[in-house]
DNA sequence: TTGTACGCGTTATCAA
DNA sequence: TTGATAACGCGTACAA
């Protein structure tokens, strides 16, 4: 049985009121009093109840952190970053996996409301416009992970797709390339349409033609069999290179590329997107566009703590990097 | 602000009382009250406040899930397992990171405790007994995974460290391999042990002479800078084969390899631990001992809800799983 | 400087 | 079948 402020109370003779005052050093009480009152109290292994604490003041500092699930290689960096921030100002991090699942989902908001947490960051492939709702029905801060959208608690961060894919798409033209293809997502249909963008601008401004034939929308799979269909880009279309959706599908596109001893980035360079830890390991090591996880998981979260200050928050779209890895090649090499 | 039972029972005409169990299905309300009441609710968007209710019944239906980070890539799909079952109980999760620093473990056991959560799972790289005293001291039943410790309310789920790297050294042995090396890791003393052991016992159960010099502890570094320096095994100790203690090292030492022109498998055969996602994407594909990462954490959080329905539990020892892909090869291929 | 009384939102006991 | 009252552990206005 945990001890409370009464039992302390008790043993020091006198109200829980003056235990109260004293462990939280208010000026009040004599200095002889609270020194007494906390030294029983360490004593005694008294832990203050945040559960109490958190009926009388209406406030749990507690946050909802939603996820489709945290297996995706993209989330652990940015719940670190979240987690670290919390932890240092306080608050406590729900974790809760969605399974993009639209039951599950609704039974996630729920738990958040019934839990009264302060405040929520959710990063899910997908807000569709009843989840939106659902959430913004709790009259709580929101921070949205990479998934703009619109209302009065619904704020975001994320990354700059049409940025980060014409970064990609640049870094190939440079280099030589001119039939570049382009390996699409429909299971991601609004950041997909955004690198899409970025990809077609790039070779715009470079003056390449666009030839639909180079764009690869393989039917809904997993990232990584989307990555191994996407050879039919080289093999019928003849591209030099290639711009994945992400770091998944393009090591899919690696892996068949080694099958089909196509090598990369000697017959074929690839690029991804993400910088999943992957990248870097696999062989040849891809080069791709890094999203600045842990630093969006730190931003969310103190973004969450300037909307519970009441300050004003400016949403924020992040540049992506590229990172020049072994997967990509000159054409022309000199 | 949020609705209460209260504003319910004036708008009801009732009192609070009934509110609560017409809301809970009470029988001793009449079936039209009940349906009145429960319609009002719905209408005013009630949904009932957890921290109270956990005040009153002393449980909060909560527990606390502690990692060094959440960023190991062997944590995620542990984390899912938990939160799965947890989610599907009725509890939610609260993750809490530690960072392997002695006083932010303080600081999350302390939390915890504040939190009143009625369990805490724990996969921590060390639990030293100083965190594990503190750790009981919150009288709450703890599951340790991967990291066996003696106490009250310490129960345990583990891989077979010993069985696990048995069954990798013997699949070596079997395909023809003679001096084989191994790779151990400091940072992991326990395991490291238990790993080393069933190297040594499958070696000699092979009667294949013990040799020092093939037991490689590189000083403390990150997993993967151990890898690399493991390629003296194979330069300066001419083995050819490696059981690296995980991916993230046999993965250094694969990447070494490829630097220096070393063939893998033909030249060096390569066997990980862990099973990590990327194991499967590296090139080549590695061997490598899977750890159910997945089912543990499932496991762990299926004998935590035992433990809290006073249903006595066993602590489990799990066998790993030998995965045989691209990285080892007959030493004398037909 | 200290104590009394009340409220936070919910459930449970007892009486009506 | 329903309601008044107390209790969970804590913080605070007000009184002493």
């Amino acid at each position: 049985m945990q001890v409370t402020i009464k039992d302390i109370a008790k043993v020091a003779g006198v109200s829980h009121t003056t235990v109260s005052r004293a462990l939280r050093g208010h000026p009040s009480i004599s200095a002889e009093t609270t020194r007494h009152i906390q030294q029983l109290a360490e004593q005694m292994g008294y832990v203050p109840s945040a559960v109490a604490q958190s009926l009388h003041s209406r406030q749990t500092f507690t946050i909802g952190m939603v996820v489709t699930t945290i297996a995706d290689p993209f989330l652990p960096q940015v719940v670190e970053g979240v987690e670290k921030v919390a932890q240092a100002a306080g608050y406590s991090v729900f974790l809760m996996s969605s399974h993009n699942d639209p039951e599950q989902e609704l039974t996630v908001v729920e738990t958040l409301q019934r839990r009264r947490v302060d405040a929520i960051i959710v990063t899910a492939s997908r807000v569709g416009s009843l989840y939106g709702d659902q959430l913004e029905r709790i009259q709580v801060p929101i921070v949205l992970i990479n998934n703009q959208e619109n209302g009065e608690f619904l704020h975001s961060i994320a990354v700059d797709d049409v940025q980060g894919a014409r970064l990609a798409t640049e870094h190939l033209i440079e280099v030589g390339h001119r039939r570049i293809g382009f390996v699409g997502l429909l299971t991601r249909p609004k950041s997909n349409v955004h690198r899409l963008l970025g990809y077609q601008a790039a070779l715009e401004k470079a003056g390449i033609p666009q030839d639909p034939d180079l764009i690869f929308l393989p039917p809904p799979n997993d990232d990584f069999q989307c990555g191994e269909l996407a050879l039919s880009l080289h093999l019928k279309h003849q591209v030099t290179a290639v711009l994945c959706y992400n770091d998944i599908t393009a090591i899919g596109l690696l892996t068949t590329c080694r099958r089909h001893q196509i090598a990369v980035p000697q017959d074929l360079s690839i690029v991804g997107f993400d910088d999943i830890e992957a990248a870097q390991y696999v062989s040849p090591p891809l080069t791709t566009i890094r999203q600045p996880r842990l630093r969006m998981g730190e931003l969310a979260m103190r973004m969450i703590l300037d909307l519970l200050n009441k300050k004003s928050v400016r949403d924020q779209l992040l540049p992506g990097e590229l990172i020049v890895r072994e997967s990509t090649l000159p054409i022309y090499p000199n």
